[in-house]
RNA sequence: GCGAGCGUAGCUCAGCUGGUUAGAGCACUAGACUGUGGAUCUAGGGGUCACGGGUUCAAGUCCCGUCGCUCGCCCCA
């Protein structure tokens, strides 16, 4: 087994598995569509480049979890471990300046060498929208709003907390940050050994530090509220008063913020007590300064990503597959008839399952593990009426129909009806 | 990367202070039942006790290492 284990922190889909997974990720496209998001895909991998220079050498993503690899071309690159920068990159390269607003989701595989916990793994999952030529509030709204109706589409709105802060535009954000290293320096020999790290590389982080005597620092440090400018406080007003129409139900947490220069004004966190440690379900904030920070024009953008495990894994009604007809032909000489029937069936669009062998009793037996709708009986004496017999797995009820009429006969057992939750 | 706990059949678990060929339930396969499923009964297949080493007359049980999972920290989706 030890040979034959998965690599750490990756996992198997397996049918029921991949069908919660599958109906988070078509939920929020189909949401996303509803509001005007166009569906992309970037490559899986990009240069390391591209991802050093969207997320800064001082994360902890670009410091210690990204694969990077050289191919055989002698180039670095890096499995994406988030999917802004590769859409960012692609905004540039592909020209899409022309096509300003630009409204799009994204979903597929992420990859973070971290240590596997609950709703964290190696490899995983993650829809994405992203608004880029939006520098409005109206866009932060329609965003925010967006993850909220997927939530809710998911059932696991109720389940979440939405958290919502500002960093204000660039002036604001880098007039309170000299006042936070100004004030934590000061009481430099008080913070804990984490924090002191962070004052270096990435001093609002301190706010988010659990750390009990952290925690009696960051109470009378200085405020981001406060040191914002009167634009940027407008900006943050009318965001809550967009959410607020739509009655989307949020809390302010001045303690919420995101390190790198490049993000402004809003960020936000769908999260929930339900995950233990990893209690982010949907997250994201506006960059306003990442295109330019990559190399393009300067673009507005703001976005957000959701992790599709930690979706599947809230989900209180999981799907279930589509409840298929069972084709049962009854005697050798049915056997033939029976796979052209199955044929034209699944032709016209129904769901059918012919078992491959076994008496009747067998594969009705196996219809019934199927979870099968009904079950098309085919014999010898159905073949010599030019008949079927169609019965009713639910009821039992069971009647012959003649095969001229067998569509209309199916017609309420079309998939995918759903089979009652188990 | 740091700290702690846990690994026995596909799943949930039992297995006493080390002591014969490692068990149960569920699931699976087959038969009772070659024109009628869900139930019942019977039989069967499945395990290098995560992997490797050590202690011992004897290891699923004790010790060490490795791998994996879980829970915190860190970070995040």
């Amino acid at each position: 087994m030890a040979t034959l284990q998965p690599v750490r922190g990756t996992h198997d889909l397996l049918p029921d598995e991949q069908r919660r997974h599958r109906h988070v990720v078509e939920a929020a496209r189909d949401v996303a569509a509803r509001y005007g998001f166009a569906e992309i895909a970037t490559p899986i991998f990009e240069f390391t480049e591209v991802f050093k220079r969207t997320l800064g050498d001082t994360s902890d993503i670009v410091t210690k979890e990204m694969y990077t690899f050289r191919d055989r071309g002698g180039e670095e690159i890096t499995l994406r471990p988030e999917y802004t920068a590769g859409i960012a990159r692609a905004f540039i390269s592909g020209g899409l300046a022309q096509e300003l607003p630009l409204k799009v989701f994204a979903s597929g595989p992420m990859f973070r060498y971290e240590r596997p916990q609950k709703g964290r793994l190696r490899q995983f999952h993650q829809i994405d929208v992203e608004i880029l030529g939006v520098p409005e509030p109206q866009a932060d709204i329609e965003v925010i709003a967006l993850g909220a109706h997927i939530l809710g589409e998911l059932g696991v709105l109720p389940r979440t907390t939405l958290e919502l802060n500002t960093l204000g535009d660039g002036e604001s954000r880098a007039a309170y940050r000299e006042a936070l290293v100004a004030y934590f320096s000061d009481h430099r020999a008080r913070l804990s050994e984490d924090s002191r790290a962070r004052l270096e590389r990435n001093p609002l982080r301190i706010l988010d530090s659990k750390d009990p005597g952290d925690r009696a620092l960051i109470g009378a440090a200085p405020r981001l509220s406060e040191h914002l400018n009167a634009a940027s406080t407008a900006f943050f007003a009318a965001v809550r008063e967009g959410l607020d129409i739509l009655g989307v139900r949020h809390t302010v947490n001045e303690r919420l913020v995101r390190g790198l220069d490049y993000y402004t004004h809003t960020a936000f966190e769908f999260t929930t007590e339900a995950l233990g440690a990893q209690g982010a379900v949907l997250a994201g904030g506006r960059y306003d300064k990442l295109i330019e920070a990559m190399g393009g024009t300067p673009t507005a953008g703001i976005g957000w990503a959701g992790g599709v495990e930690r979706l599947a894994m809230l989900l209180t009604d999981p799907p279930v597959a589509p409840r298929p007809i069972a084709l049962v032909p009854v005697g050798e000489a049915a056997q033939l008839p029976a796979l052209r029937l199955a044929h034209e069936l699944r032709g016209a669009g129904f769901c059918v399952e012919l078992g491959y062998r076994g008496n009747i009793g067998r594969r009705l037996k196996r219809a019934d593990k199927l979870g099968a709708a009904c079950a098309v009986l085919i014999g010898e004496d159905e073949l010599a009426r030019g008949a079927i017999t169609l019965r009713d797995l639910d009821t039992g009820a069971q009647r012959e129909v003649a095969l001229a009429d067998i569509a209309a006969a199916l017609a309420r057992f079309r998939a995918p009806a759903a089979a009652p939750a188990p």
